[in-house]
DNA sequence: TTGTAAGCGTTATCAC
DNA sequence: GTGATAACGCTTACAA
């Protein structure tokens, strides 16, 4: 591979000049000098070597992104896929690149450590947290650039970019209310869930406001697995006709189409007997039967926010306060599993 | 951060002494300095700069991995998303970082060409080749270190790696002809498509083997979509009782997903009346119903297979001849979707 | 307007 | 056995 002296050589002038000009600095080079300069950069095909730039700005123009944890084959990441291609896109309109790394030795926290501590990365970009986040918790106690996509324990002062999922259940429950729905049920996740807690929050607001009753067994609470929909739906339709609920939001797709499932083993038909929102719009949901209505999360949106944040931390440009933290809502998704209320 | 001079100055040794015993390199450095050292470099916790080490060595450490082009959001990326991951972890094995890149301006050569220039990445790992792959050929004119996950036009000489396709469906076929199906059709992708002429072949091969017969119109040629599967059903089952077949290989799941979904729209039960195999094991196929056969690739298997052989290109390590390619047979997994050809 | 040279943090070749 | 020191390819303060 060429060198900058190789250009220099080239033109006829010392390296100093050939780099101000590429990297166009001030010091006033003569417009012939440059455009020698940039003659000879094209006949011999120079690109400037990024770990020696690297090294003499002690940057690496990295930044790191950890897979989630091994996936089981079953899972579905569907939506940090889409997630880390945004963002992958985005790093590189700002001069980055995505290092992704996996936590081998099971410790997040020596993985961070380990690309910190070596100058591999100037920065992180982190996903699916938790309340107490560990990750979180090391790298502000490092100060270290990142930014998270996902909230974390809300007394924390930290830069983060979320989809806000109570305004996205409370939407989708009120499409139920508007298609006459009063018995809406809910299938949460674990209370310790911290994104399944904004979500159920927003069913909670929903009825609220609209002066409905949410009785205690009408919330569902399960990991999430298509099990988890398919035992909410069994447990419902055991009760009396009477005490059942008309209509289901749930806190994700799969779980819906657990429902779903269900509700086809015992020939209820959804859309007319029962109603059903899910949450992610996964892939396949637009291939269920019946199409899934649902709530996407503006993903290349959120990357881009999240990009933003932390170039400018890493640029050491001021990031206002209020800007700090961003919550966008996502958007309904309607499709033929929402009907209106059985009379 | 500290550097490999402030572990001299703690451990009262020259930065060349550090450097030897941190690479133990044989320069025979006594038992107690090496001691002194280590100890100096766990007190301070100094790790090795990762830029500096690469200037010095004129590598980067870092692979390559271009992300499918922009995936629209049904898109199902699930095969290769899980590919990436255990590519990274294999990556990580060997001292390796994936660098994972988008073709923003549309146009992979350049893409390539600006990484392998700046010195930005060792090598690359590509994935979803073409017949006459573009990035393919140009890796190779510019004996840059690659290898790749699928294969392209076979007159070239270059690293693969692959499942073999026409082995999985030949499996697929030969599960249902064991099951008493005679009348058996195929669902493919249309002819340029290389892994779906692999695995149209799998079909040709098991029928020829067992003396089936294999007529035109029970070849239906598609895209990947749920669509395609639909059509293909609605055309079969228009034909009279006599002339349909009763079971169906499919190249991919979502296709499957199309079959099952007109299936049940005419009434039709999947596993008694009409048999069905997908290819890939979604993470939803085993939520579908009827559970959908399947074939699953190795893709840990793959990805490791892939990274061994990279790894040796770039250190230089010969690979000999029969072991620059590598055909892994997917796995047949066996649910209800087939069940005994109706009597 | 341009060139000289220091230095980023390593590794590796020499001396001693 | 260990220590100077010259690279690796680049940016930039300072000199000319």
């Amino acid at each position: 591979m060429p060198t900058i002296k190789d250009v220099a050589k080239e033109a006829g002038v010392s390296i100093a000049t050939v780099s101000y000009v590429l990297n166009n600095k001030s010091a006033a080079i003569s417009e012939e000098t440059q455009q020698e300069v940039w003659r000879a950069v094209e006949k011999i095909g120079y690109r400037p070597n990024v770990t020696a730039r690297n090294l003499r700005s002690s940057q690496s123009r990295l930044i790191g992104y950890a897979w989630h944890e091994a996936p089981r084959y079953g899972d579905l990441n569907v939506v940090l896929e889409h997630f880390t291609y945004f963002l992958a896109q985005a790093a590189e309109s700002a001069g980055f690149h995505l290092l992704t790394f996996t936590y081998r030795c099971g410790d997040p926290i020596a993985a961070y450590d380990e690309l910190i501590r070596t100058g591999r990365v100037d920065g992180f970009v982190i996903a699916s947290t938790t309340t107490n986040d560990a990750r979180v918790r090391y790298l502000m106690e490092q100060d270290f650039p990142f930014v998270s996509f996902g909230r974390a324990n809300p007394e924390w002062d930290f830069m983060w970019v979320d989809t806000d999922g109570t305004a996205g259940v409370a939407a989708g429950v009120n499409l139920l209310i508007q298609h006459g729905h009063r018995r809406i049920a809910m299938i949460a996740w674990d209370e310790e869930s911290l994104s399944g807690g904004y979500r159920a929050n927003g069913y909670f607001q929903a009825m609220r406001e609209a002066g409905l009753s949410t009785p205690a067994n009408f919330i569902w609470r399960g990991e999430n697995s298509e099990q988890t929909g398919r035992d909410a739906l069994a447990y419902w339709w055991d009760l009396p006709p009477k005490e059942r609920p008309t209509a289901i939001s749930t806190v994700s797709d799969l779980i819906a189409i657990g429902v779903i499932n269900e509700a086809e083993r015992r020939g209820i038909v959804i859309g007319r007997d029962l109603s059903l929102v899910g949450y992610d719009n996964l892939p396949l949901s637009q291939y269920l039967h019946p199409a899934l209505t649902t709530l996407e999360q503006p993903l290349e949106k959120i990357a881009s926010e999240v990009l933003w944040r932390l170039t400018n931390v890493i640029g050491k440009q001021p990031v206002k306060p209020e800007q700090r933290q961003l919550l966008i809502a996502p958007h309904l998704i309607t499709r033929s599993s929402v009907g209106d209320a059985p009379v």
